[in-house]
RNA sequence: GCCGGUAUAGCUCAGGGGUAGAGCAACCGCCUUGUAAGCGGUAGGUCGGGGGUUCAAUUCCCUCUACCGGCACCA
């Protein structure tokens, strides 16, 4: 006898065994066709999937929030099935669900074009028809192997050999005459699957390693109906909409050319933008204790020798020479920090010692890393670094952090959600300086200063810095992907090497702690999430122009220039459109430009002494004194 | 760096073996205008660079560069 209990706590019972397909019939004809998977004792499984023993049991379908997975999951073998109907000469290796959708990695000598992925989709569809049921099966090991080497898979081989861990179930799947090596669940029929979309294709290193040789890798989306589907199809249209390299075209802020790739020109309205921002940060460095400095950009090598960035960073670095002399582009700025931190002697009483810098920064990224303004191979950091003792690292820590999350959210983002501010902690790499017991201190300090501020963080093994581990606070831009902006580092090796002391208590010479530390990260990276994040609409005090004040004929002309130069004069970023057109033009042109504020002046506001308020919403805020709208700007 | 794609006027894009076209922008007129495009006219291109095939290349081929999408990288 087996006791099935269902989600609303009801039970069944069954004299024998039972399939989840068993069950869902047993329920209703309904459900036995809507069934996708199950989920046998929080475990997802096949609807074919026996149960033997009592157990809770929901039928997942297309309600289910796992149901997703499942048919994206599944959409991934459709897409190797059709390839390697279309392209015998296909081997398949691994097909996972990714955000979105899934993708299959094929390892074929000829790429797929961008017609072969229409001829693709086509057959996935008719597969789709075909209805073909898909059957799970178990199989040993060493038969595994035989099986993949015989039909001359030999990535499916290599992985059962060298990456499913011993012990663990093998299972094929089939459908039709297509068999595939997976761990599941997978619909029971093909014709379950439904909104489908092959994306693109591209490159992508077998087992994530360069070293290794380079497959055939398609993307496509999955979803559950066709309006989920078209949903997902607009919304990345509109996200292209946001683009920072777009909205920088369009609303004249920088550009890039061939004879400078990776390095930007700023426009005037573009470094307007800077301005404000760096502005700001500048505020923010005096208020939390730093004293701002300017290190050099170029710098001899022996002094990237000492610091271990000839060792660890050379390919990184531009180097140019002079009078018989190397010297290097600083591709960082804390070597710089240190010079300047070095010129004098400290005492213990004198730490925590900061210093920021807006640092000029060139680093000869690989060009297939270029990406507008988001990844480029000059920039400039907030950079700061802090010399402590180890006792002052948590509370350093936790300040920074405060502040920080206080910065991002001045500029529009909050830590509330996923969908704004990411924070983790990347932890001790494989080849690293330091023991283990000076990493668990650096990794806890950062940890427990985290706690403290009641945040939760993502923890991200092996992927500090070879001196330390960071905190990296991570933003998205507008389709999705995470770039990092700030970053906290514990430094334990830094300040020894290029000989850093202090005075101690004891009067005795030490060395210092270093925080490496950065708010923005790279104003020009944070520029471009702030031109994605707010689609260009920038609030008030962030926007380039934050009035236009433009008149209706060349009678008020003069006004709207008293006007202007007021505004000016208090600091605002104002312009003047005086030219000969109609009003509706001048209005279409500014809002496009997403200027927040147009100020119209017709006879009636001249003669009032006032100006006529509308928002690049085309909100109209009707007719205010000159002081009312300047103390509406400075409130932003 | 690797795989694929792309490169035509300031911008967005069409075209195609016989040396190029639209819309917007620009410029010149007319219009003096009240909250998202007034009307008419003019000018604008070594079709990314180099090489090749051809009677002829912007179009086809090779190569370089940059950009776009992934992958790898991101101290």
């Amino acid at each position: 006898m087996i006791n099935i209990t269902l989600p609303d706590g009801s039970k069944r019972q069954f004299d024998n065994p039972v399939t989840v397909a068993d069950v869902a019939a047993s329920i209703g004809a309904g459900l036995a066709k809507a069934a996708l998977a199950g989920k046998v004792d929080e475990k997802l499984v096949d609807t074919s999937f026996r149960i033997d023993h009592d157990a809770r049991l929901s039928i997942i379908t297309d309600k289910s929030p796992e149901a997703l997975d499942v048919l994206r999951h599944s959409t991934a073998h459709l897409l190797a099935q059709a390839t390697q109907r279309l392209f015998p000469d296909t081997q398949v290796t691994i097909g996972p669900v990714v955000e979105n959708g899934f993708y299959y990695d094929f390892a074929r000598k000829a790429p797929f074009t961008p017609e072969d992925l229409e001829r693709i989709e086509a057959e996935m569809h008719k597969i789709v028809a075909e209805a073909l049921p898909v059957q799970r099966r178990v199989i040993g090991k060493d038969d595994a192997i035989k099986f993949f080497k015989d039909k001359g898979e030999v990535y499916k081989a290599q992985i059962i050999d060298e990456i499913i861990p011993p012990g663990q179930e093998i299972s094929l799947y089939g459908q039709g005459e297509w068999v595939d090596l997976c761990r599941g669940p997978h619909v029971p029929n093909t014709n379950k699957l439904r909104a489908f979309k092959l994306m693109k294709v591209a490159g992508a290193y077998w087992r994530g390693d360069a070293n290794n040789e380079m497959l055939q890798r398609v993307y496509g989306t999955a979803w559950l109906n066709d309006k989920d589907l078209k949903a997902y199809l607009t919304q990345l249209e509109e996200a292209e909409k946001r683009d920072h390299r777009k909205i920088a075209r369009q609303l004249d802020l920088f550009h890039l050319q061939e004879e400078a790739p990776g390095l930007i020109f700023w426009h005037p309205k573009g470094w307007a933008i800077w301005q404000v921002v760096e502005q700001y940060m500048r505020r923010v460095y005096r208020e939390t204790g730093y004293g701002e400095v300017k290190a050099p950009q170029v710098l001899d090598v022996s002094l990237w020798k000492k610091s271990g960035h000839w060792d660890n960073y050379k390919d990184n670095m531009f180097f140019t020479e002079s009078e018989k002399r190397t010297y290097a582009l600083k591709p960082m700025n804390c070597p710089g920090h240190v010079q300047i931190y070095n010129h004098g002697l400290h005492s213990y009483r004198d730490l925590p010692i900061r210093y920021g810098e807006f640092g000029g920064c060139h680093r000869n990224e690989p060009s297939g890393a270029l990406h507008g303004i988001l990844r480029v191979r000059g920039f400039t950091q907030d950079d700061g670094h802090i010399f402590c003792t180890e006792d002052q690292i948590e509370s350093e820590v936790t300040a920074f952090h405060r502040q920080a999350l206080k910065v991002y959210s001045d500029f529009g983002f909050t830590a509330d959600s996923n969908e704004n501010v990411q924070i983790k902690i990347a932890l001790r790499p494989e080849p690293r300086l330091g023991d283990d017991a000076t990493w668990d201190k650096a990794e806890n300090a950062l940890r427990v200063a985290l706690k403290s501020c009641g945040v939760e963080w993502q923890e991200l093994p092996g992927e500090g810095a070879f001196y330390g581990p960071k905190i990296e606070y991570h933003l998205k831009d507008a389709i999705g992907r995470t770039w990092q902006l700030g970053t906290m580092q514990v430094d334990f090796s830094m300040p020894g090497r290029l000989g850093a002391e202090y005075v101690g208590e004891d009067s005795q010479r030490h060395t210092p702690v270093m925080l490496h530390r950065a708010i923005v990260g790279s104003m020009e990276r944070f520029i471009g999430i702030l031109i994605e994040h707010h689609a260009g609409n920038f609030p008030a005090w962030l926007a380039p122009i934050q009035a236009v004040v433009m008149n209706i004929t060349d009678a008020q002309a003069a006004y709207v220039a008293e006007i202007v130069a007021d505004l000016q004069k208090r600091g605002f970023r104002v312009e003047a459109d005086i030219r000969n057109e109609k009003i509706g033009y001048k209005i279409r042109e500014h809002t496009l430009q997403k200027v927040p504020y147009l100020l119209v002046i017709g006879d009636r506001e001249k003669e009032a002494g006032q100006v006529a308020v509308r928002t690049r919403a085309g909100e109209d805020l009707g007719s205010m004194s000159l002081d009312a709208f300047a103390a509406r700007l400075r409130d932003g």
